[in-house]
DNA sequence: AGTGAAAGTGCGGCTGC
DNA sequence: GCAGCCGCACTTTCACT
């Protein structure tokens, strides 16, 4: 797929301004990276069929949906086999209070990302949802106090 | 700010539908929640000035841009003074390989997640740039081996 | 008064040269 | 890079409740 495409300082230009702003009308992009609006559709375009722009969404606010809190947990298992793993990862992705979910190196943990609505629902979300995933042995839940820093893109 | 707004079906599908794909034309979008374009336009413009929408984006793909992986670093500081967790978290925002940051609560701990293209860049981030972060005195890293799941929203 | 549908206008995406 | 058609966003207006 989208591996190997040799990028160009336009073409970080302007991947770095969708990034910001994903609704920039290609007009407006052209003149922001200095080229006709047809030679910029052109790249645009290529860059979404190589698969390099993947796609594009909008970003809700949490708090206004009733969702303020983000906790990161790190979920160890009991056992470690195959059917274990895939047995937690399918409940994993069947539940809709996971935001996030990676295996991560070192001591076969994975650490989920989830948001809440208020203390009771965290409750509610660490002892019933995540305990009760197949396999769970222990599960060591960070609360966020402080968001220093979120981004969804790169910096190119 | 974006609080305290009630949302009813529509909004939710609104939402759910953008937040899939955030580039739906007005006309399509509006079919899909059963609505007329201009009472569909309404509601979205309204969504946005309310805040519940934040932003607009596009995603990037990671491989594609020589950025295939991802790790989480919890890091701790020696001390925990204001003037130190400010320092830090400035610093923090000033680096560009960091692309999120988040205070935890439990031990005054960071969990920080960053990018890298290779094993060497990865040695490189954590070691010339994590490390050398002001008052830091330990930096774990778990890396990413495989990404169970990832999303941008929530679902309404 | 607040919500939804219908029509007109201009900008912008997109396919030719 | 330029000129075309065409579609969609956006406004206004009207109907309903």
């Amino acid at each position: 797929m989208g591996s190997e495409v040799q990028l160009d300082a336009i073409d970080r230009g302007i991947l770095n301004a969708l990034q910001r702003d994903g609704r920039l009308s290609n007009v407006e992009l052209a003149q922001r990276v200095h080229l006709s609006p047809s030679a910029c559709l052109r790249r645009v375009k290529q860059l979404e069929e190589a698969g390099v722009i993947d796609r594009y969404v909008a970003l809700v606010n949490p708090k206004a949906v009733g969702r303020p809190g983000t906790s990161f947990t790190i979920i160890n298992l009991e056992r470690t086999t195959p059917q274990v793993l895939a047995a937690f990862e399918q409940a994993v992705r069947d539940v809709p209070e996971i935001l996030d979910c990676f295996f991560v190196a070192g001591s076969n943990d994975y650490l989920v990302r989830f948001a809440y609505r208020d203390a009771e629902d965290l409750e509610r979300v660490h002892g019933e949802v995540l305990m009760h995933l197949p396999g769970v042995a222990r599960a060591n839940s960070m609360l966020v106090l402080r968001t220093v820093k979120k981004t969804t893109g790169f910096e190119l």
